[in-house]
DNA sequence: AGCACGCCGACT
DNA sequence: GTCGGCGTGCTC
């Protein structure tokens, strides 16, 4: 195999990215390769290195290769180790450099976001007694008392980890009692680097390829009918695994090892693939008919498939439109062009449908990967698709990275989700990121959605993307009736209950019909705050200033952000009088109220709290498919992609609750939910019927729901959003100081925010409304640490310079004093400012 | 982040 | 003196 064609100069420095936590050590550091490495070194080698000055083994990853060096001779290091000849392609290693200006992350961040996390090393330090250390000769070295009683664990244990030492002796400065023992000869130390993966090996038996085998063979004793047996098998089949051969053919370890001490045979251990998708039967699929819509959308991207330019389309396309035989269908022609190709998707939990028929059209050149993968499984994954094994990855946000080496195209379907933004940082956007390898690869981008995100569709009208419109179903079904009920009228009415007349009478109309059921609503727990009725307290968490949620299953409230658990109170915390009150509605309730008011149907419930046990969400579709449950009440999770023909009512139960929110997307989040769940319905031969309960029927993004009218929608929004220049008019960054100390905290928002009024007045960077805050974050307190919040919005064309006088004030500035003991995270085009 | 170095107060 | 906490500055 060639490593990017480096073999035949000599490597003799190269650049290497240390891997710790430190932003001080965000730079490229300079190694020397020593002469049994330089063949096997590489751009993008995985590598142990000594650091720091006491040489402790890290993990680091070769970015660049380098002839002349600008620092000090004698300050250059040996590169130690090599761990991957290559875990980073150059077009990877471009991408982090990218993705450490794009989003100001460090380079080492943006390493480990697109490696898989499995393959990190983790360095620990082992502590041992030297040889000729003997217990009667220590009062030679006149020890402390200290001393004396490290040597004396060490007596009984021959070596002892560094953390043991610790946690044994009771306090942190330890290094200098090793230090001070090390010296003197006593102790030795050593440092370690151990993998988090534990990788699976197997036993593999076979012939051993010995010139002199047959010879061996016939010397074999009569007796010996087993293993003759073996020998037999083994010449037919060329190999066999340990575990099969003791299973089938009765063979005990003693005759195996006998064989392979006398040369006959040879066990290799090699290591074994976790298959995630084992247990999955999947059925071949043939390519469908296509609609005059889907062959008009492959039509026109085909070309640019053969071209071999980058170029980004936007499907907008309506639930069930049949987007995914066009997915599948284009990819086909990328294999044939020996390309790879990537699929996103917002949810892998959700997409089984999608990976079934990807696996039925394309087989085993279909790969997943997403996050519920054990650590093991991810490596696995990622390993086959850099040999080059797999050829399609289906996966949720972080498959945007797949080590392709010959990218011909990405999808993304549902591209509006906001899962493809990153929580983490670096908080990239799938989007960004798979725009800037297709533009690298030159390769086709795809977006499609029903309800494209504003920016997206604005990128389409202004031709940034090629627009593809996909306006009727694949069945030909019209989209299903949106009924909006005004819930102010319902309590006119009389009616206090969360169901609405008409969504009763329809949930009733379907139990009789025997046709499925689902109930949206987008809180999960039974009542979503507890206050007291005497003064006004509400019950909060004690780290996290929200309020907490009280599920009935468990009997306990709990704070959905960090998942601080407590008994229920039944007197006020704050005025021990007892009138406490649970308020709000979470999918619980409406769960113990749809069993209440229908005592026959049978009721079943999907959210956070019943899928968190593995398997469950796939064995509740799974009977719901079936019939088995005729009501599913769940949250965000049910919205997207199920598939179930027999759902023919849709509820939703308040459309209204993330409508107020002070966020500029309300609008748009809401309009997406409705439609996106009106979706589920009447995806067989029935038609199907949506109701919507809201206390807003007159808001636009409501009323533009109404007639899945998604043009009329967005033609309101962009102009709010020009108006009060939000994106896609102004981009923001979004700064995060947090600490301990709630006034160390205000003190540093507010300097940084001081000097970035100055520097903008000085780039003559327009100042009104460019500066928000700095105020309290939205969850003012998480975990122990207060959060303040400062947005910046400012023109596209400004970005730059902005996010320079960020990087200015953080490393550079006189006053950075402030910031010590303050975790300042920046957020770039962050997704919501809540 | 580690680690060393240096300062300082507490304790034999 | 010696030990250990704590602040500072550097890491190829």
């Amino acid at each position: 195999m060639s490593h990017g064609g480096n073999s035949m100069e000599k490597i003799e420095f190269v650049k290497v990215i240390v891997n710790n936590k430190s932003k001080k050590t965000d730079m490229e550091y300079t190694y020397r390769v020593p002469k049994v490495l330089e063949d096997k070194i590489n751009l993008g080698s995985r590598v142990i290195i000594p650091f720091g000055k006491g040489n402790k083994l890290i993990e680091g990853f070769v970015v660049d290769i380098v002839n002349l060096v600008d620092i000090d001779n004698d300050k250059i290091k040996y590169i130690n180790e090599i761990v991957d000849d290559t875990i980073l392609s150059k077009e990877l290693i471009g991408l982090c450099r990218w993705m450490k200006e794009k989003y100001m992350c460090r380079f080492i961040d943006a390493i480990q976001c697109i490696t898989p996390t499995g393959a990190s090393l983790k360095s620990k330090r082992t502590i041992t007694l030297c040889n000729n250390v003997k217990e009667q000769f220590l009062y030679n070295y006149k020890l402390s008392d200290k001393q004396n009683e490290l040597i004396k664990i060490l007596l009984e244990r021959k070596s002892v980890t560094e953390d043991f030492l610790k946690r044994y002796l009771g306090y942190k400065d330890i290094n200098r009692l090793i230090k001070s023992l090390e010296e003197k000869n006593i102790v030795t130390v050593r440092d370690s680097l151990k993998s988090n993966v534990n990788k699976t090996f197997e036993k593999i038996i076979k012939l051993s390829d010995r010139e002199d085998l047959s010879f061996l063979i016939n010397k074999l004793s009569k007796r010996a009918k087993k293993q003759r047996e073996i020998l037999m098998y083994l010449s037919k089949h060329n190999q066999v695994e340990w575990s099969k051969l003791r299973k089938q053919m009765d063979v005990a370890t003693n005759t195996i090892n006998s064989l392979a001490s006398k040369g006959l045979i040879e066990i290799i251990m090699v290591q074994k693939r976790r298959e995630p998708y084992e247990y999955m039967r999947i059925s071949s699929t043939e390519p469908l008919t296509l609609t005059k819509e889907q062959s008009n959308a492959i039509d026109q991207i085909i070309p640019y498939i053969y071209q071999n330019t980058y170029k980004p389309f936007l499907i907008h396309g309506v639930t069930g439109s049949g987007k995914t035989e066009v997915y599948m269908q284009l990819i086909d022609k990328i294999l044939k062009q020996s390309k790879e190709a990537i699929v996103l998707v917002p949810e892998i939990a959700l997409t089984s449908q999608m990976i079934e028929r990807f696996k039925g059209r394309f087989g085993d050149v279909v790969a997943v990967l997403h996050s519920r993968l054990s650590l093991g499984e991810r490596y696995d994954e990622w390993n086959r698709i850099k040999k080059g094994e797999v050829k399609i990855v289906i996966g949720a946000r972080s498959a945007v990275f797949a080590p392709f080496r010959n990218l011909g195209m990405i999808i993304i379907d549902e591209e509006h989700e906001y899962t493809y933004k990153s929580e983490y940082s670096p908080k990239y956007h799938a989007i960004d990121v798979a725009k800037y390898r297709c533009q690298m690869n030159n390769a086709v981008l795809l977006l499609g959605s029903a309800t494209p995100s504003i920016e997206s569709y604005m990128k389409a009208e202004k031709g940034e993307y090629c627009k593809i419109q996909m306006m009727s179903r694949f069945n030909n079904n019209p989209l299903p009736k949106i009924e909006i009920v005004d819930m102010r009228n319902e309590l006119n009415k009389g009616n206090k209950s969360i169901f609405s007349e008409s969504l009763y009478n329809g949930i009733k109309e379907n139990l009789n019909k025997e046709e499925q059921i689902i109930l949206f609503l987008n809180r999960r727990g039974y009542s979503t705050f507890i206050s007291c009725r005497n003064c006004g307290y509400v019950v909060k968490c004690p780290h996290c200033e929200i309020s907490l949620t009280y599920h009935v299953n468990s009997n306990d409230v709990s704070c959905h952000y960090c998942g601080f658990t407590r008994n229920p109170p039944t007197i006020c915390p704050e005025c021990r009088s007892k009138y406490i009150k649970y308020f709000g509605v979470g999918t619980e309730k409406i769960e113990n109220l749809t069993k209440k008011y229908f005592p026959k149907a049978k009721v079943a419930r999907l959210d956070l709290d019943t899928t968190s046990k593995k398997g469950v969400m796939d064995r509740t579709l799974d009977e719901f498919k079936k019939g088995k449950i005729d009501i599913l009440i769940g949250t965000q999770m049910i919205a997207k992609g199920l598939d179930f023909p027999n759902v023919t009512l849709v509820g939703v139960i308040a459309a209204d609750t993330n409508l107020n929110l002070p966020d500029f997307r309300a609008g748009e989040k809401t309009f997406q939910l409705i439609t996106q769940v009106a979706g589920r319905a009447g995806r067989g031969n029935k038609i199907g019927r949506v109701i919507v309960q809201t206390y807003e029927p007159e808001h636009f993004a409501i009323k533009t729901s109404k007639n899945h009218d998604y043009i009329s929608f967005y033609k309101q929004e962009i102009m709010l959003r020009e108006e009060f220049i939000y994106p896609p008019y102004s981009n923001l960054i979004n700064i995060i100081f947090s600490g301990k100390k709630e006034n160390d905290v205000i003190k540093a928002a507010n300097c940084f925010a001081n000097i970035m009024k100055e520097k903008l007045m000085e780039y003559k960077i327009k100042c009104n409304e460019t500066i928000l805050g700095p105020h309290p974050a939205p969850l003012s307190k998480i975990k122990q640490k207060y959060r303040w919040q400062m947005i910046i919005k400012s023109k596209p064309v400004d970005q730059n310079k902005i996010k320079g006088i960020i990087n200015y004030i953080r490393f550079e500035s006189n006053e950075n004093y402030f910031f010590k003991n303050i975790n300042i995270s920046v957020d770039i085009d962050p997704y919501s400012m809540l």
